[in-house]
DNA sequence: TGTACATCAGTGAACGCGCGTTCACTGATGTAC
DNA sequence: TGTACATCAGTGAACGCGCGTTCACTGATGTAC
């Protein structure tokens, strides 16, 4: 179905079935504890990946599908909440680093190019990671702590949209006019994405580019 | 802080707490079960607006705010699959049944006013209404049974939408256009506000109007 | 009018579950002397 | 080179919790005769 190169989780492993008699998982040299936090990070998200919401990942189950005790789990994190949050910020960095190459690949026909790429390449990985997707942008938490606001990952996604919708109009001078805009598109964006992902409008890949398209023609324009 | 009149919970009752003595609740009449039936819808909408998703909806919690025992819910559910399905239908169904109201009142100044007037209410209610618009449009469900997908009340939330955009677009035949145009204007509505609510961004009632406004001229200009 | 009985609305106690987290432990890997 | 010890990574058993749901019950309200 997908053509895979979307898709932002992690193969498993695989090997330790085979090694089915060891109850131990051979603990990891001095120093090399590091490595179980990233399995533990990359099974979290395949569980994530493949059902259910943040709420429903939990600690045992991650620990399961990794290999490990629930306990081992402290090692490498403060509790629960570290661990989810830890995925979401990564999660954002990702999202953020894909937006700004796909605008940069696209950008050499122009800056115009340059946002078209990167709405498009917003719309293939919501769709391809729709649980990770709803992570960020589902309305989880209606109310983020106050300390939370200045510093919340979603500014870098701003950012990136922001500059993207910049360089496309060069009537320089009103800045907060490409600030009106580029929320204005991406919000929109979101609200078409969110709903092409929850489902009963039965909404495609190509359709959802279309609609894409003409929300940066319509926030363009004029 | 709210005006009021937009939100959607009921009071609690209130007078329970004096007749603290009784340990049980008086049974109603023969025949007016029902009316308990209503005490706990509305206890559980009451608790979903005051904090939480949908998720967190627990039967037990819902007994404790309407003053029962747990198992007395299921005289009148099912199961708690049954509670929640009611609760996001009803929500549904007054949802539609204030847009279109909104709407007709503007529509006295033609339809074009009709669908601002929808427009606002909309905002409206999902900004004074947060967890009950999530429970709605939050992508909790991200894939839906195929048996539910004809007869998903989001349905009538889309005709609402296309009833009033075909009547700002007397140019007919098109009917297809106007299919668009309603559910590009409905989405990017949704994703500004549930953007509005989702928080990090500080919109605020009157940047909400001024964004839908602009949607709404982007959606019937051209 | 009185009495036996059906019906209805609601209850307390208990079930088994998975959860986050804590605790005292095991055993391999490294270091000091 | 050998031995005692510190350190590190990971574990099994247990805690208390709230949950959805089931069960046999209670007691008031109505009906039949």
């Amino acid at each position: 179905m997908g053509s895979g190169h979307n898709e932002w989780c992690f193969p498993r492993s695989g090997g330790d079935e085979v090694t089915d008699g060891f109850k131990r998982r051979t603990p990891s040299r001095w120093g090399e504890g590091g490595v179980l936090r990233e399995e533990i990070l990359a099974a979290a998200a395949r569980l994530l990946a493949e059902s259910g919401r943040e709420g429903d990942l939990s600690l045992r189950a991650v620990a399961r599908e990794v290999g490990i005790s629930a306990p081992s789990i402290y090692l490498h994190f403060e509790d629960r909440a570290e661990l989810v949050s830890t995925l979401t910020r990564r999660a954002y960095e990702r999202l953020v680093g894909d937006l700004r190459a796909a605008r940069e690949r696209g950008a050499v026909d122009g800056p115009r190019a340059g946002l078209r790429a990167m709405t498009r390449r917003y719309c293939a990985l919501a769709l391809d990671n729709p649980r990770l997707y709803r992570l960020m942008f589902g309305i989880e938490r209606i109310e983020v702590p106050r300390e939370e606001l200045a510093s919340h990952p979603l500014w870098w996604v701003a950012e990136a949209w922001h500059d993207a919708v910049a360089a496309c109009r060069p009537g320089a001078a009103e800045e907060p006019g490409d600030r009106r805009v580029a929320k204005l598109l991406w919000f929109s964006l979101h609200g078409v994405v969110a709903m092409a992902l929850s489902t009963p409008f039965q909404v495609d890949r190509q359709a959802l580019e279309e609609m894409a398209d003409d929300l940066l023609d319509l926030a363009l324009t004029r």
